[in-house]
Formats: structure tokens, C-alpha cells, sequence
DNA sequence: GGAAAATTTCCGTGATTTCGGAATTTCATG
DNA sequence: CATGAAATTCCGAAATCACGGAAATTTTCC
């Protein structure tokens, strides 16, 4: 295998192997035993492995499904932190200036901007919260925690009460709204 | 390549031709262009565009960093629903069996099941959520919607009260449990 | 239309992957 | 410490990937 470890970013590419090798063991499976399930021989499943060929996507993806690992994942870094990180009501960052009549808690670290995005949102009676389209393949989680509200994605529109949750794709225009009175909704976003 | 399209699974690999080639497109960029950028020569970018073969991860790897498009997306399938789905209070999955004094209500369908799970549950006074370690990389966001909750993560412990939010690694033991009467928890599991 | 330029596909050659089986190592057990 | 079984690594041969240059196609412009 040709590995001109010049560039940072082909580094990652030397992160698989050991990541294959431990899914593997983790399952307390041979390499004979993925072999069968996976269609790969043996023999591949350990030169990969080891890190003596870079395997075609084929083979990389009938092994992923065979060890039931992420292949999204599998060429990501990993950079997590080890412990509980807390974040505390008091200190949890603001936006107070997104829309009208509302306040928005970023409760997801920056980190995992774009992947996963985690917000407690807040509206005063009639607040509203207008957002333009995300990257195409997003969409948002909502449940309401108090009081009632207006989710508009598209054409589309749906009423929410208390406890309801409402899931959409955000790669167009989409807006929430107070219903009747204050609101308090649990917003996820995924993939943005 | 072989394509022995027996599995439905084996089919996503073929949409990253169509894929790497909008890309370009997009960008306006000529084979010869990518070829200088990604170091991949002319031939190979149009025979991998057109499907006649299958790239080693390390070059495909060179050819997404020269289009700049998401390694990890590349691979997934696309089968979003259109609109927006909703899920009624009164409709809400629950488990009720788990633990002990908790009820948990799952907020996400079930295709997300593994990347990411939205639960949203409620314990009653001494109520405790005791879970066995997740996959490798998996992590857990909680937010204390009502009440104080006391967290365990492998060695550690945290509390939390109202608005309080905690993220941590579940690769290992960890226990969610209510520290005086009766809380509500809003929980992300990520990657699971 | 026709010629020039650019883009893409085809083709021969060398390097790499992939496979199946043999050889080696590792591990449990008496 | 010997022995057998299991797991892993080594070793050809066949298949496929990857490259650079030539042919074919498409685009542009007069």
C-alpha cells in the first residue's frame, strides 16, 4: 500500500484498521467467521487489518455490514470528551435575538454543529421563529413541552399540543410559532 | 466490477457514481480538474463516475476531499419522508417495564433507531433507569425538564436541576435516577 | 456547417487487490 | 511440555484497479 503520510487528513485513513480489528473482537468473532458472513476472504480481512491494503469500497462495505459497524463513522476522528460535561440552566448560552418573542438555548456543544444539533426554545405569546432552508437531508425533532404551537415546513402546516412531537426536512423554508399563549418546545436537529 | 445485485443493501453502492459526478458537475469542475486536485488520474474519476470500478477507500477518499463532499454521507441511503410527521401525546410508544418508578417515552422512529434515539422520560419519586454500556462512541445529552436528577457515568456523578444539561460517554455503565420526588428528562442517545 | 478546443472515453501496461489453500502461530488441555 | 484445535498469517494465481497517452465525442465559435 502506497502511504505517503504526508497530509494530516491521510492519516485517518491508518485509523481503520485497528478499528475494524476491534469491532471484530469485540464481537468475539474470527476472521473465518466474517469471512462467512461477509463474502471477503480471510486472508483480506486480515491484511486490511493489519493495514496492508487498502480495501475497494465493495469489500469495505460487505465488511461493514458483516461487523454491523457505522461505515459513516468508520473515517471520522474521535475526539470525545471522557467525562459527564454539565451544563448549567444558568450558564447555558443564548440566542435572544432569532425571531420574534423568542428565546433559543443552545444546549449541544459546538462541536457537534452540523451533526447534532440540541435546542430548548422559548416563546413569549405570538413569538414566532422564522428559519431559511438547511443543507438538503436535515430535518427537525420537535416536541412541545408547554403550550401549544405552529410548525409551517413548506406547504405544509400541523398544530401541537403538549407532549406532541413533530418531525420534518428542513432544506426549505420552515417556521415555528406560539399558538395561543407562551410555548416551550425541545428541538433536535439533525444533519444541518 | 461485480455487482451481483442479489442483497437491496448492495445497491446504495451504486448510487455514489451518480453522486460523485453531480458533485463535479455542480462545481463545474472537468475530469481533468479533479484529476489535478485529487491526484487521482483523468481515466480512473470518469471509470469510477460511471460505475465500471470499484475505488479503494484511499482513493475515493482523495476524490472527496477534492470535491469537497461528505465522506460519511456518501454512502447512506436517501429515503427522508416528504412531509411532516406527526406524533400525538396521546400516541407516544412507551416502555414501561424498564427500571424501576420511570416511564419512557420514545419521541424518535424507529429507522433512526442506532444513530439517533429521542426519548422523553419521567420518573416517578426514587425513580432510577439503570442501562448497560452502548456501542463504542455512543453518548447520551440529557436536559432536566422538571425535578433534580442524579447522573452516574461509569465512576462519576453529577446532579442536575431544572434546565440543567448533561452529555456523556455510554460505552460504559451508566444510571439516570430522581433525587427528590418525581423529574422529567428530555434524553438524546447518539450513535447507540 | 466546419475547424479548433475542450472534455470524455477507450486501451495497453504495471501495480494492487482478492482469493483459496498451505504454513505458521496461538491457545487450551491433559 | 507435548498434543490437537483453532485462529492467523504467508504465498502463489487470477482478477481488478490505476495510470498515461491515443481515439472519440461534445462544445464553442466563426
Amino acid at each position: 500500500m502506497t502511504d505517503n503520510s504526508s497530509t494530516p487528513e491521510t492519516e485517518v485513513l491508518s485509523l481503520l484498521p485497528t478499528r475494524l480489528r476491534t469491532a471484530r473482537r469485540d464481537k468475539g468473532l474470527s476472521l473465518d467467521a466474517v469471512a462467512k458472513l461477509s463474502g471477503v476472504s480471510r486472508s483480506m480481512v486480515s491484511q486490511i487489518e493489519r493495514g496492508e491494503s487498502s480495501p475497494t469500497i465493495a469489500t469495505l462495505w460487505n465488511l461493514t455490514r458483516a461487523l454491523q459497524v457505522d461505515f459513516a463513522g468508520l473515517l471520522e476522528g474521535v475526539d470525545e470528551p471522557a467525562g459527564i460535561e454539565v451544563l448549567r440552566n444558568a450558564h447555558v448560552p443564548l440566542i435572544a435575538n432569532a425571531g420574534q418573542g423568542c428565546s433559543i438555548r443552545i444546549l449541544s456543544p459546538p462541536e457537534e454543529v452540523g451533526r447534532h444539533e440540541v435546542y430548548d426554545i422559548r416563546f413569549k405569546e405570538n413569538g414566532i421563529l422564522d428559519s431559511a432552508p438547511h443543507k438538503r437531508g436535515a430535518r427537525e425533532h420537535l416536541t412541545v413541552i408547554t403550550g401549544n404551537v405552529r410548525i409551517k415546513a413548506g406547504q405544509q402546516v400541523e398544530l401541537l399540543g403538549p407532549g406532541d412531537t413533530a418531525r420534518y426536512p428542513v432544506d426549505q423554508p420552515h417556521t415555528i410559532s406560539a399558538e395561543a399563549g407562551p410555548a416551550q418546545v425541545f428541538l433536535v436537529v439533525q444533519d444541518a
